[in-house]
DNA sequence: TTCCAGGGGTAGA
DNA sequence: TCTACCCATGGA
């Protein structure tokens, strides 16, 4: 028994864009699929569902679907469906993005469509994994994730070697020993376990009414996020003002802009400046890999 | 061994 | 605001 949800997107969108703009989509419990994701979800009714997430072919896409692996009630389908819209960020508005995009053109004006990233459907996961990501390679902040979610995860089951993510009871259940020792995240475990203590108060900034700077304030005050984790989860709730300066940021910006040296970070928001509350998408629509 | 990775906390200047 | 040092882990 399957049950399949289906919602339409905004014009233009680009989903394969939305789901590879960065990480997330192979830290679990999302997995990559070759014209999607995938994602273990623990709906509020308890129920531990797999769900591929497809669009319809095609460049422009105008539909959405969510293919359940078993049936769903009514108002489990309609959790989908809003859940589907916050990690799509389906409902955010980057028409005034895309019109700065088209007047910078030339690279940019490929932009249209772009800037969605893949979110998670909780504020505290998407924490978490940003507080994974610091000071470690990406093969790593896989592993710990992967840990974690396979640790503390409700099982999926039909397939019980799947997991959902954690609930914050979990990770204080679980406590610092066991992400130490088990998950191995070394030195960031009183980190998580703090996020967890707040995790209600993390699931509020989603719709805050806080300006940008007065939200980033509050994030910083968490243990374990600094400037490049505060800036990263602002853009995880739609809010781009900021640049997640990191290595990669570092290393990216010497060699297109400072013939080879790392600019200091005032030197580095500089350059994006002007793109104002997009400057996050400034950056990452500039970024690409470079040779040598 | 030593360095360092999509940094952060702290102390001291 | 800036710099120096430490922090667990694991691969190069």
């Amino acid at each position: 028994m399957s049950q399949t949800v289906t919602l339409t997107v905004p014009h233009p969108y680009d989903f394969m864009g939305n789901l590879r703009g960065h990480g997330w989509l192979v830290l679990e419990p999302y997995r990559m699929l070759e014209e999607g994701v995938e994602r273990i979800l623990q709906l509020a009714s308890g129920k531990v569902v797999q769900l591929a997430i497809t669009a319809t072919p095609g460049e422009a896409a105008t539909e959405v679907e969510a293919a359940s692996s078993v049936a769903l009630t009514a108002p489990e389908a309609a959790e989908v469906e809003q859940t589907l819209r916050t990690i799509l960020r389906l409902d955010e508005d980057f028409s005034s993005f895309y019109a700065m995009c088209a007047k910078v053109g030339g690279s940019y004006a490929e932009a249209i469509g772009k800037g969605r990233l893949l979110c998670s459907p909780t504020v505290f996961e998407d924490a978490v994994k940003v507080v994974l990501t610091t000071n470690t390679t990406w093969n790593q902040t896989k592993g710990m994730t992967r840990r974690i979610v396979e640790g503390l995860g409700p099982a999926l089951p039909s397939d019980p070697t799947r997991h959902a993510f954690p609930k914050p009871a979990a990770f204080l259940e679980a406590g610092e020993a066991y992400f130490k020792e088990v998950a191995r995240v070394g030195y960031r475990a009183p980190a998580l376990i703090g996020l967890a203590e707040q995790a209600a108060t993390l699931e509020a900034f989603r719709n805050s009414s806080l300006t940008t700077p007065e939200l980033r304030k509050e994030l910083l005050r968490l243990r374990g996020v600094g400037p490049y984790a505060a800036a990263t989860l602002l853009m995880l709730l739609g809010r781009y003002d900021y640049l997640a300066i990191d290595s990669e940021v570092r290393a990216f910006t010497a060699k297109r802009y400072f013939s080879g040296r790392v600019g200091s970070d005032a030197e580095i928001r500089a350059l994006y400046a002007d793109w104002g509350p997009w400057t996050y998408l400034g950056y990452a629509l500039d970024w690409a890999p470079l040779d040598g």
